[in-house]
DNA sequence: GTCTAATCGTGAAATTTAGAACGATTGAGA
DNA sequence: TCTCAATCGTTCTAAATTTCACGATTAGAC
């Protein structure tokens, strides 16, 4: 992969998606200007972001799902599968067990970690639960890649810590507080107060 | 509010909820540089952010925790409290109404809407479960400004387009498909394959 | 075969956002 | 009182991102 912007990237991942769908209805060829009524984002934006990937449509016809499709998914995702391990089986983290979009996608969780004894041992959703402190250990047999913070704020620098010791490579972090980690781990915060209240303010003017 | 910049507000409201955690201390004085190392934000941009709130640090010594919160908070969130109105009350639906972060904040979910006929009537911490025909009348008796999206994605369109015929202002949509509506409505997508996928893609170069 | 309308792809302009540099201010200590 | 070091706030610069304008291409109609 090249000097491809990283917002690109990030729309490329929703491009998929549509393209994902738009083939399961046996639809053959879409054009930027379907993909921009179906996505919002502006056809523009979209022929522009396709164009980092190469040439790959057809004037006054537009992109074969397909070739669009795999084309995007060679650059972006290389057929990797994603390996993630879950902090924190709560109500949020056994949702995240059971999210039926991992199964279908490049995603799959392959451990989950809790404090709390009377859940550990349990499989939920063919994901066993694990005592924290063998994180590490797991982490490195499962050849996780990401992790996602599911426990409390309180806890959330401490799981944090044990994440960047595993080796993991970026957390999607759900504790509504910062957590730090060293500048090769990427982390994702998502703060469910944030983006409400974020959305409100800028309903607002 | 005047001219703002997006992100600027965004982070405002990161460095409000540092601030709460900060008073919770009893921590009375911070600097840009405490909290870039908390946030992880750069101290150029974090006073840079502030000083569009006005002039309130004191050189050589920082900011006061107190007076920096209610300068903040007086400029995005202006004492509203945010009725939220979710719909699905599936795993993802639950652990959202079970979130315990709402609650202190100044966000309240008022109402969730259901179209399976065991979960409605019900009351989730606190929150009556409604069949979704009955969304406009509730989001209107109920004055909510925003919606959450927690259904599946083969339903999200429908939901979304409820929410908008109710009069909703910005929807959260955890749904992993792009939903349509005008453009007076703000939409979040929080699709948790593209967070882990994005987050896996940039963490490989 | 030619024309045409639709669509792609791209270079340049405009906008937004982040970063760097630096002067201004302030409290503390000699 | 004077100096100094820390920190704020602001202006300018640079980078990233989006938007615009337009040429290039192509399938299909005639």
């Amino acid at each position: 992969m090249k000097n491809i912007p990283r917002k690109t990237v990030d729309r490329a991942l929703i491009y998929i998606r549509t393209l994902d769908h738009l083939i399961k209805e046996k639809r053959y060829l879409v054009s930027s200007k379907d993909l921009a009524l179906i996505t919002g984002i502006s056809d523009v934006q979209i022929r522009k972001d396709i164009s980092n990937f190469g040439k790959v449509g057809t004037p006054r016809i537009g992109y074969k799902t397909a070739e669009l499709n795999k084309t995007l998914k060679d650059f972006v995702l290389q057929e990797n599968v994603v390996h993630v391990a879950l902090f924190g089986v709560g109500h949020l983290g056994t949702a995240m067990l059971r999210y039926p979009g991992f199964n279908e996608d490049n995603i799959k969780l392959v451990a989950a970690f809790e404090k709390d004894k009377s859940k550990i041992g349990k499989k939920i959703n063919g994901v066993r639960v694990y005592p924290v402190e063998m994180a590490p250990k797991i982490i490195k047999r499962t050849h996780a890649d990401l992790g996602i913070v599911a426990v409390p704020a309180s806890h959330s620098q401490e799981v944090a810590d044990i994440m960047v010791l595993s080796g993991l490579k970026g957390i999607v972090n759900f504790a509504p507080a910062s957590i730090s980690v060293p500048k090769s781990v990427l982390v994702k915060d998502i703060d469910f107060t944030i983006e409400l209240l974020s959305l409100f303010c800028n309903s607002q003017r």
